[in-house]
RNA sequence: UCCCCAGUAGCUCAGUUGGUUAGAGCGGGUGACUGUUAAUCACUAGGUCGGCAGUUCGAGUCUGUCCUGGGGAGCCA
């Protein structure tokens, strides 16, 4: 026997933003916050189900024929579905409730003493102990709602803006993108390699028949639909072994990738720009409770920054004369400061919270330090790269028009100690057809810090993968 | 991977220069009270003080080591 349809059943979100007429009856299903009794005769439960940010109270009368023996015994967690009349609330602190008919209690929190999720602050430490519940906060449902609206707002943008969303393959055998450390693939039995006459494992017996890895960028990928389609990207998991232990970094995170035909860097950091302001709009268009609660609990800034983000053009520097604002700031970096090293993440700091004061666009790195891919400038030791610094979270975009001579491109493949057999295929974009073009990467995840005032990024993904745990 | 910090009740924490029976708030249970808002009040249950080894008459407290977590750095998105 199926239970009776439950698709009368409404949203909290629906019932609370006067999308239902006022003294309607209707049905609404979620979990238990919170239990609040009065001897006066009925309780108030507020019902959280991830509609929207607030719960809805539910006022249940005593002479419910299971109020003693089951709406008493509510306690945090606890599922029902309650049918009742939606009306206006005597008490403050809501304007709309439900007067309950029924509750029909559909799981009980079997024992409440040790639920992990309680209606006070947790530590986010002891939140990522239990992942699966934590969803069942405050705050990581406005985190997911975020999430879920800035996912939105970078396909939206992009559809918007003529752009072929290319699912790249998360299987790769490119083994040597730069682009850092890579889980290996293989269905071969771990306890008995084969090998091969020289005595190494012998991969030709592995599932495809060759090394295998999961990606860690769909870029090289992506470029070929770019020499077909103009303007493309890519939005899916992206892979990293590094053994990095930090707030900033995740080894299973979600990588947003746009590469765009017939353009240069400068085309490029105006897309950023543009790209960004539009997602962080998009966001509090929709997402105004879940990101007031940020304002209120987390990040104090959380939605000015924003607004000031999205109204203030960015700052665009050379990468040479950042160095120079550097050594000319007066100020002591435990990092020397010279042209031809990479920028330290305190020199970033400087640049974004006390020179700029907001995002910068850091432009034309030294080569030496940048991928073969970039496109070599004519001064002959720098690369079209670009970085976009956030204050408070760093890189949060890094991109560069890419090489696409040839001559050059083979010629930097060489320095870089590249295979070239390997990436033939790459080579082939050069040799027929190929047009000026450039694309740059975001971690979805340094977004979402960005977005939610949050400072682990362990904190905006569901489920966290770090050295040294892969839990749930 | 390197440097620093932490680990005490289901959770958040206090615990003095080493000294009897380790405390509080929240959460749970019981009761009182109230159109309540993380309600309030009273009572109550709940702890091998991260593991192992050591110093000491005596260790939550000191030492070593391991584990776990956090912060920072490197690497990067």
């Amino acid at each position: 026997m199926t239970k009776p349809s439950n698709n009368s059943c409404v949203s909290i979100k629906q019932a609370l933003t006067g999308e239902i007429a006022a003294d309607s009856n209707i049905c609404l299903q979620g979990w238990v916050r919170t239990r609040r009794d009065s001897k006066a005769g009925f309780s108030f439960i507020n019902l959280h189900d991830g509609s929207c940010f607030a719960p809805i109270q539910l006022v249940a009368d005593k002479d419910l024929p299971n109020y003693d023996s089951e709406i008493l015994k509510l306690t945090t967690g606890c599922s029902l579905r309650c049918q009742g009349k939606l009306v206006e609330s005597r008490g403050r602190g809501q304007n709309f409730e439900i007067q309950v008919e029924s509750i029909e209690v559909l799981g009980w929190v079997e024992d409440p003493d040790t639920y992990p999720i309680q209606p006070k602050k947790h530590s986010y430490e002891f939140l990522r102990e239990v992942a699966h519940l934590r969803p069942r906060t405050n705050t990581f449902g406005a985190m997911t709602r975020v999430r879920h609206a800035a996912s939105l707002a970078v396909h939206e943008y992009f559809s918007q803006h003529g752009f072929n969303w290319i699912h790249t393959p998360i299987v790769t055998a490119s083994d040597a993108e730069g682009a850092g450390q890579m889980f290996r693939v293989s269905t071969l039995d771990q306890m008995n390699l084969p090998k091969n006459d020289k005595g190494n494992i012998d991969y030709n017996q592995d599932f495809f028949g060759r090394e295998t890895f999961l990606t860690v960028s769909g870029q090289l990928n992506v470029e070929a639909y770019c020499m077909a389609m103009s303007k493309v990207y890519t939005f899916g998991p992206t892979f990293r072994a590094e053994n990095s232990n930090t707030s900033r970094h995740l080894a299973e995170f979600w990588m947003v990738e746009p590469e765009i035909a017939f353009g240069d860097l400068n085309d490029l950091a105006n897309l950023a720009e543009d790209f960004l302001k539009s997602v962080f709009r998009s966001v509090l268009d929709r997402c105004p409770d879940d990101m007031a609660f940020f304002a209120e609990r987390v990040e104090p800034e959380a939605i000015t920054r924003l607004e000031t983000f999205i109204e203030q053009p960015f700052a665009r520097v050379e990468y040479s004369e950042a160095i120079e604002i550097l050594q000319n700031s007066g100020k002591k970096f435990q990092f020397p400061v010279n042209w031809g090293l990479d920028l330290q993440t305190e020199h970033e700091r400087f640049l974004t919270e006390e020179h700029f004061k907001g995002p910068v666009v850091v432009m034309n790195y030294p080569d030496e330090i940048k991928a073969f891919y970039m496109r070599q400038n004519d001064d002959g030791k720098t690369v079209a790269a670009m970085d976009v610094l956030a204050p408070g979270i760093g890189e949060i975009i890094g991109g560069s028009q890419r090489e696409e001579r040839l001559d050059i491109l083979q010629q930097r493949m060489a320095h870089h100690g590249i295979d070239k057999t390997e990436y033939d295929w790459y080579l082939d974009l050069r040799r027929y057809g190929t047009v000026p073009h450039a694309g740059f990467g975001l971690g979805f995840e340094r977004l979402i810090l960005y977005i939610t005032g949050l400072s682990n990024i362990r904190d905006v993904i569901p489920y966290p993968r770090t050295p040294g745990r892969a839990d749930f």
